[in-house]
DNA sequence: AAGGCGTGGCT
DNA sequence: TAGCCAAGCCT
């Protein structure tokens, strides 16, 4: 859950998660749906459907028994060489170094590596450091405190040199470089996604439809969605697009637009400009190609939904422009 | 092996 | 503001 998420962010979904949750088996005998809506707002939600994955595995091909050697840790879905060493180590005691963000930052300037370390290549040179200064025989104690050590003293901005045990020995510290360490390729330029969510509604009910396709919030659902190479800025330039013409012609001119707005979604590596028609017919059809409708007051508490639909439900009065 | 995957806090 | 970062992993 933790993974690249910060503990005051993650804390308040852990508690709800294993109260929910509170073993493996209720788990794995959840459905995805649920355990997505478990997750909802947190993001990543690979990591959703990864841990009920797993939480499966542990059922058929461990009883039930959270596994306890490295390489079984290491088979679970969602579980990658530093969780596994990190559940490994915490939980068994087994004899495998952490490598996370803070480990390569501190690796990096402590033996002024400039291998990037954001590249997969670059993992063996910075394994095989960690492994030289390991302690097998407190692996549990070794792995947190390099954390901590990475956490509270070599910290990416201003590390308080002053205060690390290491400082002696720490090729950074001695050629004063710690600002240039560690080394990282330069990120992609951030894309834009243009992304025209119809809310399709008789007043009552609006069309949802579950995200199904390996892309962004797999799994979570949204409204009807057509996905455009640049801005659609007005009404009149929307009943042109091809695709709204296919999904809307049912409707003809029972169809009114009552309300439009837009955001900007900003992701790590992605821009979503985000507009959101709502458009009133006096009758949705049971089904719209996977589209169904759902009664708008239990949206929100009953499927797992992406930060900006939610943000939209919470905000959007329906009663006022469209009842 | 590079690219994709969320959200929120901080500067 | 715009950019960077946070207990990575999967494909």
């Amino acid at each position: 859950m933790l993974q690249q998420t910060r503990v005051d962010q993650g804390l308040p979904y852990y508690e709800r998660f294993v109260i929910r949750f509170p073993d493996i088996e209720t788990l794995a005998d959840a459905s995805e749906d649920e355990v997505l809506k478990m997750w909802q707002g947190l993001g990543y939600y690979s990591r959703a459907r990864n841990i009920h994955h797993a939480a499966k595995t542990i059922r058929d091909k461990f009883h039930s028994q959270f596994p306890e050697q490295y390489e079984n840790i290491l088979s679970l879905k969602g579980i990658g060489e530093y969780t596994a060493a990190a559940v490994g180590s915490f939980a068994f005691d087994l004899a495998h170094p952490v490598l996370d963000g803070n480990v390569y930052r501190i690796l990096s300037r402590y033996t002024g590596n400039t291998a990037p370390i954001n590249k997969p290549a670059s993992r063996k040179i910075f394994l095989t450091t960690a492994l030289e200064l390991f302690d097998p025989e407190h692996s549990a104690e070794h792995n947190q405190a390099i954390m901590e050590l990475g956490a509270l003293i070599c910290t990416p901005a201003e590390p308080r040199c002053n205060e690390c045990p290491l400082q002696g020995s720490c090729d950074a510290f001695h050629k004063k470089n710690w600002n240039e360490l560690p080394v990282k390729i330069l990120a992609q330029p951030v894309k834009t996604r243009h992304l025209n969510y119809l809310i399709i509604t008789d007043g009552n009910c609006a069309l949802m439809q579950q995200r199904m396709k390996k892309d962004i919030w797999k799994g979570l659902f949204e409204f009807v969605l057509i996905e455009t190479n640049q801005t659609v800025a007005d009404f009149s330039s929307l009943c042109e697009n091809q695709e709204f013409r296919t999904i809307t012609k049912s409707f003809g001119k029972n169809m009114i637009l009552t309300d439009t707005s837009k955001i900007s979604h900003k992701l790590t590596h992605r821009i979503l400009e985000i507009y959101f028609w709502v458009l009133r017919v006096k009758t949705l059809p049971a089904k719209l190609n996977l589209a169904f409708p759902v009664e708008i007051d239990k949206i929100n508490h009953t499927f797992a939904l992406p930060k900006p639909i939610e943000n939209f439900l919470v905000t959007y009065n329906f009663h006022e422009h469209v009842s």
